[in-house]
DNA sequence: GGCGAAAATGACAACGCTGTCAATTCTTCT
DNA sequence: AGAAGAATTGACAGCGTTGTCATTTTCGCC
């Protein structure tokens, strides 16, 4: 590689200080007009890059923000992952990714370390991270900036989510517009407070379509596969099941489709079937199923660009709600025979 | 947060120069064992972290590796993002995240900007940017060092594969052995290397049993579920259909499936199915898929130190071969009926 | 036109570490 | 014991930026 081309060398071929290229670099204020155009054109020319490390070390800022998670769905990771890459993209930030065990007792100290070695300039926390109190009051004493992706307590940080307990409500909605009056809800994982929010929108459904709610009728799960096949057994295991069985996200409904189609039920025609997350999954398998959109992408490079902007300005955001999509397809449907 | 601990202090407790101390940390010869012990026992004390960009500015390095990828499958590139980052953190390294478009005319305007920005010490490519001529031919200008996971031209370059053709071998042999003999196989995207050697597997194994290879019964795929579904219609559309099909991987093999039974099909009575990948999917469908499964945690892990060997050693290494093994599960199995 | 204030620019010292090379200490051999 | 050579250690100058603060230029106004 040719030798590198220096904040000097540019700084000489606009005939400016290196001071003032810097400014112009960094947007900062106080350089007339002409002198920008000047200083840009010859960083164009020379293709000058600033050096990381460089700029890290004198700036006092790593230019670094870390995504911490904890071994979520790999597609919707990498929707929020590619949604804070776009962001850090246009604003000359890294991103770091920190795979971390939220249950163990190490939990603290990964974090710690982390942030002592590489320094980030602001965090971004993904479900169930978002919820871990003994974090969020390390960060308030360090003065580190994140921002939470569908965190359980949204009122005091800043951060992006989408109304889930109405597009719970939507999704019960659709069910009982279909003619089901007996809807089976599996619960996710504890530890995530979407699944507070979805269960609440399965009950805000039930009333307000004047069910009576029947506590038979819900069942634990923990947003995986395995435990969306138990909910189905214990919920088709009932006397009288139900029609339509709502899971809190897609991979407990696949489960539920599995169980349907080994039991012999016919999807939809015997059991209507729906999720939440709209996984590619969700379209692989027959029938395609019905299920909600999250917009990740947008969320990760939201998050990502309040972060940011706090890092700048130093001021606290605010929570952002964004808008979801339901995704009717195949896996919900009038009953065979009416109930 | 309290001021940053810093090398001087940690001489100045060791007793020793700034500059034995960073011997000690960066595993420099000639150094007595006792005087290590002492620094590294201040270094303990002080919990003290080097300051990456501070020696990345003085070294001459940036500590980075970057990973390229194009688009693959989620599920795929987290198990391969979680190797890289267990070995790098192993070595005080760091990696950074790249999303190319491999096919577009900006693909290597896109690298160059990439490596002049962060100037990563090393790559990791994955599929299919394993195989862009151009970019290799870049990189050994650059002499920048790069692991491959599973390139197509494997003899060229430092990397970790498994040996596919091997495996698509003995799943032929694995259905032949419940007595298929119409064996049908979807191919994967024309870009990757997988996909020839899928293939090639395939009718290595067809050989082996003695089965005369048919070409009505391969069918263009492009690793995509609905590339399976259109490939399945063609395969279960001939007069005389196959009792068995391998589709290249497992999403094409969910679509196979959906088809299968839409068309009133049972599997695997009726119809045997199988893949390759091991995807989470694959046993969260109904019946479960018979694949086969490649340990990219692994292989992630092993690219990733193979690339930081050859960054110290400076010398390059070599591909490395490591086993897969074969799920065998409820998609196949003999047919219902003697064909 | 001249004055004071504000805007624009520049000089230079950090930032925290490693490379270089010189200085010191230890080995080994005679 | 002394010399040569090897092993170990240290002093100090960068690395390429930005922060600080001084200096110069411009502007508004009487």
């Amino acid at each position: 590689m040719a030798v590198r081309v220096r904040i000097e060398d540019v700084a000489e071929a606009a005939g400016v200080s290196m001071k003032t290229v810097s400014r112009v670099l960094n947007r900062e204020p106080n350089v007339r007009e002409d002198t920008r155009v000047r200083v840009q054109t010859a960083v164009d020319a020379l293709n000058y890059k600033p050096h990381p490390s460089a700029r890290s070390l004198a700036g006092h800022k790593s230019y670094l923000i870390a995504l911490l998670y904890d071994n979520p769905s790999p597609n919707y990771l990498m929707e929020v992952i590619a949604g804070v890459l776009a962001a850090c993209e246009t604003q000359q930030y890294n991103m770091m990714m920190c795979p971390l065990d939220f249950g163990s007792p190490t939990f603290m100290n990964a974090v710690e370390s982390m942030i002592a070695h590489s320094q980030p300039d602001g965090l971004i926390l993904t479900p169930p991270i978002t919820d871990a109190p003994a974090l969020l009051k390390r960060l308030a004493e360090l003065e580190l900036a994140y921002a939470s992706i569908s965190p359980r307590r949204q009122k005091q940080c800043m951060g992006v989510a989408i109304d889930e307990t109405r597009a719970a409500f939507d999704m019960v909605q659709h069910l009982v517009s279909l003619g089901h009056r007996r809807i089976g809800h599996i619960k996710g994982h504890p530890a995530h407070g979407a699944s507070d929010w979805r269960l609440a929108g399965y009950r805000e459904g039930l009333d307000k379509a004047g069910i009576k709610f029947d506590s038979s009728l819900v069942v634990d799960g923990e947003f995986s596969f395995e435990s969306g096949v138990i909910g189905a057994e214990q919920l088709l295991g009932l006397r009288q099941r139900p029609t339509a069985i709502f899971a809190a996200n897609d991979d407990m409904a696949a489960g539920v489709i599995g169980v349907a189609l080994r039991l012999g039920l016919r999807v939809p025609e015997d059991l209507s079937v729906c999720g939440f997350d709209n996984t590619p999954m969700s379209l692989q398998i027959y029938p395609p199923l019905t299920t909600v959109h999250q917009p990740s992408r947008d969320m990760g490079r939201i998050a990502a660009l309040e972060l940011l902007a706090a890092i700048h300005k130093r001021e606290v955001g605010k929570m952002l709600h964004i808008p979801y999509t339901l995704k009717l397809r195949q896996s919900t449907g009038k009953l065979a025979t009416p109930s």
